[in-house]
DNA sequence: CCTTGAATACTCAATCTGGACTAGTCAGGG
DNA sequence: CCCTGACTAGTCCAGATTGAGTATTCAAGG
């Protein structure tokens, strides 16, 4: 997760404090990401030492004190380049959910349905909540994006779960893990490789 | 992630020394997750100290002396307990993509949309790779489930693509992206919050 | 038979993460 | 006026993660 990326891009909007950070982070952005508040102080921490942002003390009324970060020049050419970035990648994607499956024969089918009926359910309530906050935004909005993209992934995630549940009652699924996933090496690049790519 | 669920339940399949299990890993279930080998045998090591695993020195030929993992009576009751959890549960995605998209109006929209056409690009070249390799597979086995599941997941970033560049060929993104944050606040649980659940 | 590149099998050190904790402020009820 | 629970604003440290690096074996070409 590019949480660089994610803390330059707020200060870049506006000086704030590592609590505001955090907190605009876990409150606003909960569907952006799970950014948690010592690595974000942490973070905070060493960006300023490679001179990304700048550190002043502050206080308010009788509250206690507080470091205010603000984004430096070079901060900012960073966050450009790191946006671009961003922007033209593709961000390979790992699903949890997908590790329970690779297992699924290891468990008798009748109750592996069963949690696959739960999960379903669970991914049906998330669909419901978001929609409910996606109702609140109004389109082309940053906010909105996140929450659309969730949406779709969702919704996907639910077609998913239909599909597995619609094939499962039909077939078991086979037992010999490691042979099928022996049977379906890639390609491989036999003998040679020159011009290896790729990340 | 999981990794714990992924090496139990591997060696549960088959006892397994840490160089195959890399292998494995990042060769054949590169879908899955992207665990790193250091990160692989720091928790053979763990979980060998937890009595979940055992470890038996072994030699094969002349290669080096190795280290053959075998999973234990705890081990395999760890294994139950974590492959159940994991099939209810509907596990929260992240998608590194969204990060970029929250600050898509630092950047002039001409070239915001000439990344995210680059971006598409990417995905559709992943999801012609995919769907090759998913041609190698017969359904209903453990290794296709992770392909299809992925497969669907690339389309759906595919058509997202699509409609968020379709939106902003009319319209702009709006710049005040904190406003825009702030205006949607959750309907925040006011006064006190009795009996509050989930994780 | 000697060199080179790939594969085998790990380890090290540095960095990143997050559960639990500290410590002060404020607002309202009794 | 005191107590409680929530909010503010972080810190500590243990544990997870990974980019590099080490050391050996093998196989094929020259």
């Amino acid at each position: 997760m590019d949480h660089v990326l994610l803390v330059l891009g707020l200060l870049k909007l506006q000086d704030m404090h590592g609590y505001q950070l955090g907190d605009l982070i876990d409150r606003r952005l909960k569907y952006l990401t799970d950014l948690k508040k010592p690595t974000l102080y942490h973070l905070l921490t060493k960006l300023e030492a490679e001179g990304a942002v700048t550190k002043r003390v502050s206080r308010e009324g009788n509250r206690p004190e507080r470091y205010t970060y603000r984004l430096t020049k070079s901060g900012a050419a960073r966050f450009q380049q790191l946006l671009r970035q961003n922007l033209q990648d593709a961000h390979a994607a790992y699903f949890n959910d997908d590790m329970g499956l690779l297992f699924l024969s290891e468990l008798p089918a009748v109750e592996a349905r069963r949690f696959l009926e739960l999960k379903r359910a669970r991914v049906e309530e998330r669909v419901a909540h978001l929609q409910g906050a996606l109702a609140l935004h109004t389109p082309n909005t940053p906010g909105y994006y996140t929450l659309r993209h969730h949406e779709l992934h969702l919704q996907t995630e639910r077609a998913w779960l239909d599909e597995l549940l619609g094939q499962l009652k039909n077939r078991a699924v086979r037992e010999d893990i490691l042979e099928c996933l022996a049977a379906t090496e890639e390609p491989l690049p036999r003998r040679s490789k020159r011009s290896k790519n790729k990340t």
